[in-house]
DNA sequence: AGCACGCCGACT
DNA sequence: GTCGGCGTGCTC
C-alpha cells in the first residue's frame, strides 16, 4: 500500500503548482485513490484546504517531516487519467495554475468551500462575550468580512490564548435524496394482512395490496407509491410503524428538461450530407483522430450530419460529445438532440442549477449518458470512450473563456479527440479564419454542404447607404427602403427581425456623410476615443493623436460618435408604427432566467411582429414566418479596433441573414451601412465566403496577425495607472532581452477601456511565428509577477486572445 | 491565500 | 524599554 500522497493544493500560487506529497494515514489506506479529492492541512497554522491526489508512493523528494491527509471526500475518483493529463496540458497551454485547470474541469458543487471559525478555549469576560460572540461561539471568522477592530481584537485574544481559530472546508457536493420504499413482508403475507384490514381500514388496504404487487427487491420513491397506491404520506408512515414496509434512501436526479420528446427517424440526406455523414463515420470506423472541417450554409442541415454520425459513434459502442454556443443552447435545441437519442443525452450548461449541473455530471461519470450536449465547459466532461467530437458554430469566440485558464475549447477538443483516437467535427457557415487556414493547409478535412436542404432560395440582401440616407432624410436610425419594407410585412402579417449592433457603442468616431472612420497610420486599426484624455489612441501602437471636428476625408462636420441603444430604437419605432407590435431583446430585457426562451416563444407564437434585439438575435433561431430581417447598423463592428473587425462583422451579417425566408416564403435583408463599399458588407451581401476568406487572408498576411502569426497577449492591472503602466514596461525589456528579433512586440499601450472596476489596464501583444524562448520568457514573468501580486498589480497571460483589445 | 517571522516608529 | 505596523518568505 502506497505510503504518501501527492497532492495539488486548492492554493493557486506559482509555488504549490507542483504537487505537495501527504502522508496516508493506514485508516485512510484503503480509500485514497489517484484522482479524489481529499482535504488536508496546510501551513503553520495547520489550516485545512482541499486538494486532488495526483499520485501516489512510498517515497518522496521532499525531506521534512509529512503532514497526514486529514480527509478524503470521494468514494470513487473525480478526475480520471486522460482528464489529469489534459489538466497538465491545460496548465502549460493558458500559463495559468494547475489546480485552476482541475477546477474548471469539475462541476461547481465539487469544489469545495473553506470556512474559518473562532471559539473561545477558556471563559472569557461577558464583556468579551457581548463584543466578540454576540450571537454566541463558535463564530464565523471571514476576515475580509468583519471590520477591522473585531479582526484585531480576535486576533489579540488568539495571541493569548483564550480563543482559536478552527479550520473547515465544505464540500457542497449532495445528492438529491428522496425516500423509498421497499415491502418488508412477503407477497401472501401482506395480502392477508390486507384482507384483515380492509373493513376498518380501507386506505391501509389499498396501501397493503399495492406493496404486494411489489417486487420485493425494489425501491420505489414514496411520492410515486403514494400516487399509485392513492393513499396519503400519513398512511405510509403507519404501515412503517407496523413493519410492513421498510424506508430508505433514494438517490434521484434532477431532471432539468422533463418535457416529453417526440423520438425522430434519421432524415433523407442529401448527396452532400451523404458524402459528410461517410467520410465521417469512415474515420469513427477506423479509429482515427482525423478531424473536419463541415462548412455548410445556413440551413444546409449540418445538424443532421452531426446527428447522424453521433449515430454511428454510438452504434460502435463510443460516446459522443457535441458542443454548440451557450446562446445556442435552448430548449429547442437539446430537443432535437434527445428525440433522437433519448435517455442517453446529458446537458451540461450553465443555465441548470449547481445541482442539475452535478446530476448531469454523475450521469455522465457513470456512463449512464453517452451522449453529451454542451457549452464550452462541456468539453471537460468526464466521457470515456469517445466516438466523436463535435463542435457547432466553431466560429463562436464564446468557446474562449475569458478568464483563468483562458483556454479554447476548440484546442481541448482537438486535444481529446487525439487521445481518444476519434474525430473532431468543427462545424460553421462562416468558419474562423484560424480553422479555414487549416482547413487549406490539409491539417482538417474540408466537407461543404453548398446547398439548402429545403431547397429554399437564399434571402435577398439589400445594401442602403446610409451616407445618402442621411443627406435625403437626415438623422434617423430608419432608412426609407427599410421601412417601406417593414410596412409591406406587416399588412401582409409576416414578421420582422431587426438587429442593433450594440458592440463598439461610442468608442470610436465616424463620419456620418462619408462612412470614414480615423483610423491609426502604423496600424490599419480604428483609433479609439479616450473622453478622459479628448485624444484618440490606438490600442496596438500606442499611437495618440487630437479628437476630429472635421472629417479629414470630406470635411463634413458630422463627424461623431457612433452608437445607439434599443431602447432609444424602441421608442422610435414605436412612434414609428404606432399599431406593431414590437419585442425587444437585449442584455436587460433577458436578464431574468427563462427570459430569453419566453421572449423567443412568444415570437414564434407570432404575439410581436417585429423582434428587435442585439447580436442575440442572429444564432440559430428558425421562425418560419420571419421574412425580412434589417440590420439597423452594420458598422459598429467594424470600427472596433480589433484586427478581427471584419471577421465577427462578416460573421454577423451572414449569420442574420439566414434568419430571414427560411421556410417556404421567401426572405429579404436590408442592411443599413455608412460603408457600404467594405468588403466585409459587400461581401455578406452576396453571402461569398469563399471570397471573404481570400481577401481577409490578404489582410491578415499584410498586418501579420493571426492565422499566420501566432500571438500572446499580457495585461497588467493596478489602481495606480504608473505602477500598471510601469510593471508593462518592464516586461517589455523582458521580452526584448529574451526573445528574437522576428518577434514583434506591439505596445505597451492601455487598454480601451483603460480602467475597469477602479483598475488601469495596461497591455502588451507578442506577434511570433517560431520562438523556442517564449514559453521560458513567459513563465519568467509569471514568476517575477508573484511578488508585486501584494501591492495589488495582477498580470495575466492570455495566449491567441479573442480581443486585442 | 494566510500565517509567522522580522525589522522600524509611538507609546507605557 | 515594548507593542504593533506591514514587508517578505513559506507552506508537504
Amino acid at each position: 500500500m502506497a505510503q504518501i500522497g501527492q497532492i495539488l493544493v486548492d492554493v493557486p500560487t506559482m509555488q504549490t503548482n507542483d504537487p505537495y506529497s501527504y502522508a496516508i494515514p493506514t485508516e485512510l489506506e484503503h480509500q485514497v485513490q489517484v484522482g479524489m479529492r481529499v482535504i488536508v492541512p496546510f501551513g503553520r497554522g495547520h489550516r485545512l484546504v482541499s486538494g486532488v491526489v495526483v499520485g501516489l508512493s512510498d517515497v518522496t523528494s521532499f525531506d521534512g517531516k509529512l503532514k497526514p491527509i486529514e480527509t478524503v471526500l470521494d468514494l470513487a475518483p473525480v478526475l480520471n487519467t486522460e482528464l489529469r493529463q489534459l489538466a497538465d496540458w491545460l496548465a502549460t497551454e493558458t500559463y495559468a495554475f494547475r489546480i485552476t485547470c482541475i477546477q474548471t474541469m469539475l462541476p461547481n458543487l465539487l469544489k469545495t468551500q473553506p470556512k474559518r471559525q473562532v471559539q473561545p478555549t477558556t471563559t472569557l469576560t461577558p464583556g468579551e462575550m457581548a463584543t466578540y460572540f454576540p450571537e454566541g461561539a463558535p463564530r464565523d471568522f471571514d476576515a475580509t468580512k468583519l471590520d477591522d477592530a473585531t479582526v484585531a481584537g480576535l486576533l489579540k485574544l488568539q495571541r493569548a490564548g483564550k480563543v482559536e481559530v478552527v479550520y473547515e472546508v465544505k464540500d457542497k457536493a449532495a445528492a438529491k435524496t428522496t425516500t423509498g420504499i421497499t415491502p418488508a413482508l412477503t407477497s401472501a403475507k401482506l395480502q392477508e394482512i390486507a384482507g384483515e384490514v380492509a373493513k376498518r381500514a380501507p386506505k391501509q388496504a389499498e396501501l397493503l395490496a399495492y406493496l404486494a404487487q411489489m417486487s420485493a427487491d425494489k425501491v420505489v420513491a414514496q411520492a410515486t407509491v403514494a400516487k399509485q397506491a392513492g393513499v396519503t404520506p400519513a398512511v405510509i408512515a403507519t404501515a412503517a410503524d407496523k413493519g410492513w414496509l421498510t424506508k430508505s434512501t433514494l438517490e434521484v436526479y434532477r431532471d432539468p428538461f422533463h418535457q416529453p420528446v417526440t423520438p425522430t427517424q434519421p432524415l433523407k440526406l442529401n448527396s452532400e450530407q451523404q458524402v459528410a455523414v461517410d467520410r465521417i463515420t469512415q474515420a469513427i470506423d477506423s479509429q482515427k483522430s482525423e478531424n473536419f472541417l463541415v462548412e455548410g450554409v445556413t440551413g444546409s442541415g449540418k445538424t443532421e450530419v452531426y446527428l447522424q454520425s453521433i449515430a454511428q459513434a454510438l452504434q460502435q459502442g463510443r460516446t459522443a460529445l457535441m458542443l454548440v454556443p451557450e446562446i445556442a443552447l435552448t430548449p429547442q435545441m437539446v430537443n432535437r438532440v434527445k428525440a433522437r437519442f433519448g435517455q442517453r443525452v446529458a446537458v451540461l450548461h450553465s443555465g441548470l442549477s449547481k445541482g442539475e449541473q452535478y446530476d448531469e455530471w454523475r450521469r455522465i461519470d457513470r456512463g449512464e449518458a453517452t451522449v453529451v450536449v454542451g457549452a464550452r465547459s462541456a468539453v471537460f466532461a468526464p466521457v470515456e470512450n469517445l466516438g466523436i467530437i463535435i463542435m457547432d458554430e466553431e466560429h463562436e469566440s464564446s468557446y474562449k473563456q475569458d478568464e483563468n485558464p483562458r483556454y479554447h475549447a476548440r484546442d481541448v477538443a482537438l486535444w481529446r479527440g487525439q487521445y481518444h483516437h476519434c474525430p473532431v467535427v468543427l462545424g460553421s457557415a462562416t468558419p474562423s479564419l484560424e480553422t479555414r487556414a487549416r482547413a487549406a493547409k490539409g491539417l482538417y478535412t474540408r466537407l461543404v454542404l453548398s446547398k439548402r436542404a429545403k431547397a429554399q432560395p437564399m434571402p435577398t440582401v439589400h445594401i442602403v447607404d446610409m451616407r445618402e440616407q442621411l443627406k435625403q432624410q437626415g438623422d434617423s436610425d430608419f432608412s426609407e427602403p427599410l421601412m417601406t419594407a417593414i410596412q409591406e410585412r406587416l399588412d401582409r402579417h409576416e414578421q420582422i427581425v431587426l438587429m442593433l449592433n450594440r458592440r463598439g457603442y461610442s468608442s470610436f468616431v465616424m463620419c456620418r456623410d462619408c462612412g470614414f472612420v480615423l483610423k491609426c497610420p502604423n496600424c490599419d486599426i480604428s483609433l479609439t476615443l479616450h473622453m478622459d484624455t479628448h485624444s484618440m489612441k490606438c490600442h496596438y501602437c500606442g499611437h495618440e493623436e487630437a479628437i476630429p471636428h472635421v472629417c479629414p476625408n470630406c470635411h463634413s462636420k458630422k463627424i461623431r460618435y457612433y452608437g445607439t441603444g434599443t431602447q432609444k430604437v424602441q421608442q422610435a419605432l414605436e412612434k414609428l408604427l404606432p399599431t406593431a407590435k414590437i419585442l425587444r431583446m437585449d442584455v436587460d430585457s433577458t436578464r431574468r432566467k427563462g427570459a430569453h426562451e419566453r421572449i423567443l416563444r412568444q415570437f414564434g407564437e407570432h404575439k410581436a411582429d417585429i423582434l428587435l434585439g442585439t447580436q442575440m438575435i442572429a444564432k440559430g433561431l428558425d421562425f418560419p414566418n420571419v421574412t425580412l430581417v434589417g440590420v439597423l447598423n452594420a458598422d459598429t463592428a467594424l470600427g472596433l479596433p480589433d484586427f478581427r473587425a471584419s471577421e465577427r462583422t462578416f460573421q454577423l451579417l451572414t449569420q442574420v441573414s439566414g434568419r430571414a425566408g427560411r421556410a417556404t416564403k421567401p426572405g429579404e435583408v436590408y442592411i443599413q451601412t455608412f460603408n457600404p463599399d467594405h468588403y466585409a458588407i459587400q461581401l455578406a451581401q452576396s453571402q461569398d465566403y469563399e471570397r471573404f476568406f481570400v481577401t481577409e487572408m490578404h489582410m491578415r498576411h499584410q498586418g501579420s496577425y493571426p492565422p499566420y502569426y501566432f500571438a500572446v497577449q499580457l495585461t497588467a492591472s493596478h489602481e495606480e495607472e504608473a505602477v500598471a503602466a510601469k510593471a508593462m514596461y518592464q516586461i517589455v525589456d523582458a521580452l526584448k532581452q529574451g526573445l528574437s528579433k522576428n518577434a514583434i512586440i506591439l505596445g505597451p499601450t492601455p487598454k480601451a477601456i483603460a480602467r475597469v472596476k477602479r483598475k488601469y489596464y495596461y497591455q502588451v501583444v507578442i506577434k511570433y511565428k517560431q520562438e523556442p524562448q517564449l514559453r521560458p520568457v513567459l513563465e519568467q514573468i509569471r514568476q517575477a509577477a508573484q511578488v508585486p501580486a501584494r501591492h495589488g498589480l495582477s498580470v495575466t497571460i492570455d495566449s491567441e486572445p479573442m480581443n486585442f483589445m
